[in-house]
DNA sequence: ACCCTACACTGGACATTGTCTAAGTCAAGT
DNA sequence: ACTTGACTTAGACAATGTCCAGTGTAGGGT
């Protein structure tokens, strides 16, 4: 545990919303100003490896980072503005894959990504 | 409709997988030399915004363009080859957010993505 | 037929995001 | 003190996508 990792956890833990990887290096910088974008990169990495950090694809420009990867959920983003809200849906996706779709592969995961307007923008 | 235009539409639905922009640019040069890669994203930007084509994100590499647009359905992928089959999940996805977790968005799609690994990785 | 205009296309520069590498730094063990 | 190895740094590089100025080109009006 090295001050620059120590910086990246707490950025992340500090703000319980869903940055991008500049964005981390950007609040880190404020508190260590010599560190660089590959540590934080590397950091960010090795968290998502891991498992105390999930990596959001919601939009594709940049990957953004989930602190909140103790507890499962899925993402709701404003086609507009790009917030992000986790939101927890009723029943599990998994099991709405039948065998006979599923090809033979081993299906592990699923990643639910609602979309919308949220109320802000939905007013402007 | 221009020739340039008309390419890229016939690559896009002469193999019905998912391509990248670039993949389709290089079959498009193959037809029509001299037709650049801002031609091809622009013609690609259209047919998005006309709904003949999706645009697929299922890495976080390239945007790729799955011209099964009128069927709606799903993206099954191998976490290690990469490769990608459509499925029909049974169930409207849409269904199970319940009110209490739109937050007053107004939801209007949902993009769901099963993670695992395909027969061939598995067995390799 | 000939120009005019609007639109599409081209090529390349540019921006963003992420990865890699060579070299520097630091701490722990010998 | 020296060696070793892990970590960090700065910057080059790569991949993808966007933008812009200049160049066709197709069709309408004369």
């Amino acid at each position: 545990m090295t001050a620059q990792r120590r910086v990246v956890a707490e950025v992340l833990d500090g703000e319980h919303v869903h940055l991008t990887a500049d964005e981390v290096h950007a609040r880190a910088v404020t508190r260590l100003p010599e560190i660089s974008r590959a540590t934080v990169y590397n950091t960010l990495g090795e968290l998502v490896t891991l498992g105390e950090v999930l990596e959001v694809s919601t939009d594709r420009r940049a990957k953004r980072y989930d602190p909140n990867a103790h507890h499962p959920h899925q993402h709701l983003v404003c086609a507009r503005c790009g917030a992000i809200r986790d939101v927890h849906p009723a029943g599990n996706p998994l099991a709405d894959l039948p065998d006979s779709e599923r090809f033979g592969f081993t299906v592990s995961d699923v990643e639910v990504t609602y979309r919308g307007v949220c109320p802000n923008c939905a007013s402007a």
